[in-house]
DNA sequence: CTTTTATGAATGAAGG
DNA sequence: CCTTCATTCATAAAAG
């Protein structure tokens, strides 16, 4: 039993830090350890894309890059200028830029978008792609019905003991993927990771 | 986006086991929603990077820029070092007997697995392994799906059943030479999220 | 260790 | 709105 438990020792291999505590077992909490690595492995990330960006940048001083979207992977001219209807997308694919407009207007006026404002968001994100107003329709629909399904999935909260791990009111998902169409832009703040990844200093805000 | 609370290691063993304990300290987990978000994040950055680097290994092929040398130090020590160490299991797995159950209702009632249905199953696999309902769910999605495609993909060489023209997709990905445009096309398929975030099943024990 | 396969999970779209 | 289907993505497991 438990065969999903059963992991080759390459991978159950102890962490050079200690473990925090020796638990033994993985759990599903992050130690401050656990963190830290985390926070590191992201803040190379982010080193190496500021880096690499500005190397990027230098190399392409004269081809200028603005114009192609990073997102658009499917769209790609590859279909559009030679291709002859080969495999052809069906389902449309939101870029990042869309789905980050998608996302807050999303969490501003939680549920219930009404049919106009739908024109409204179709012709937004027509500004960054091709989309119809169907898709927009669709993607709230399908946005809340996996919110609430989320919610029910995840109780996490353990019977009686009143579990006050979150204040937080809303249950939808509220991911924000920095999506790289940031990497075009000069405005290249890769230090994202503090939006997810707390700091000393912004840590222990809710502790009582 | 909410904040978390500094906890102790020490402490983080003691999530698992505990449960029903109404002392007063609560740990801080790492919800599905937050454990998704990290590690959206981190596949972000890790596409960057590789796009970036291809995009200067390309572009280095031609002009020797060799003071920068930001080709490949940084990754792999941290990254290989502390990664694999957080990650416990990323995927659910079914145990034979839990399979067994699984194809043994699907055989039953083809199709049409109603939610209350999946709750039911859901419990019985329960005594046999980790499980959630959702895992239950998609697996009779796939299972469903496969089994159509199955079909039609061999057709039992029955009567006149036409074989329709199999729309395969196998085309795009690396179709795209080596031009560093193409950077930003279709270089979504590394798989680097793998790195530390596990994909949480959303797995609770709630029972009854 | 690398590549391939099998399959769990995510998501856009359709039906009711 | 909620449920269901079809396609694609990502990864554990298997094959080489």
């Amino acid at each position: 039993m438990m065969e999903w438990e059963k992991q080759p020792p390459q991978q159950a291999e102890e962490l050079n830090g200690g473990g925090g505590g020796g638990g033994g077992m993985f759990v599903k909490v992050m130690t401050d350890e656990q963190m830290e690595v985390l926070r590191k492995q992201i803040a190379v990330y982010a080193t190496i894309c500021e880096q690499l960006v500005d190397l990027h940048k230098s190399l392409t001083s004269q081809n200028d890059f603005s114009g192609v979207r990073l997102g658009n992977l499917y769209c790609d001219p590859l279909i559009t200028s030679g291709a002859h209807k080969i495999t052809g997308r069906q389902r449309w694919t939101p870029t990042p830029i869309q789905l980050q407009i998608l996302e807050r207007i999303f969490d501003q006026g939680n549920g219930t978008p009404s049919k106009q404002k739908i024109k409204e968001i179709t012709t937004e994100l027509s500004q960054h792609g091709q989309i119809s107003e169907t898709n927009v329709y669709n993607w709230f629909q399908n946005r809340r019905a996996r919110s609430k399904r989320k919610q029910q999935a995840t109780p996490a909260n353990n019977g009686e003991s009143e579990v006050e791990t979150e204040a937080e009111s809303s249950n939808e998902k509220k991911t924000k993927p920095d999506e790289f169409q940031n990497l075009q832009s000069n405005s290249m703040d890769l230090h994202k990771s503090e939006s997810i990844l707390p700091t000393e200093d912004s840590s222990s805000k809710l502790s009582g």
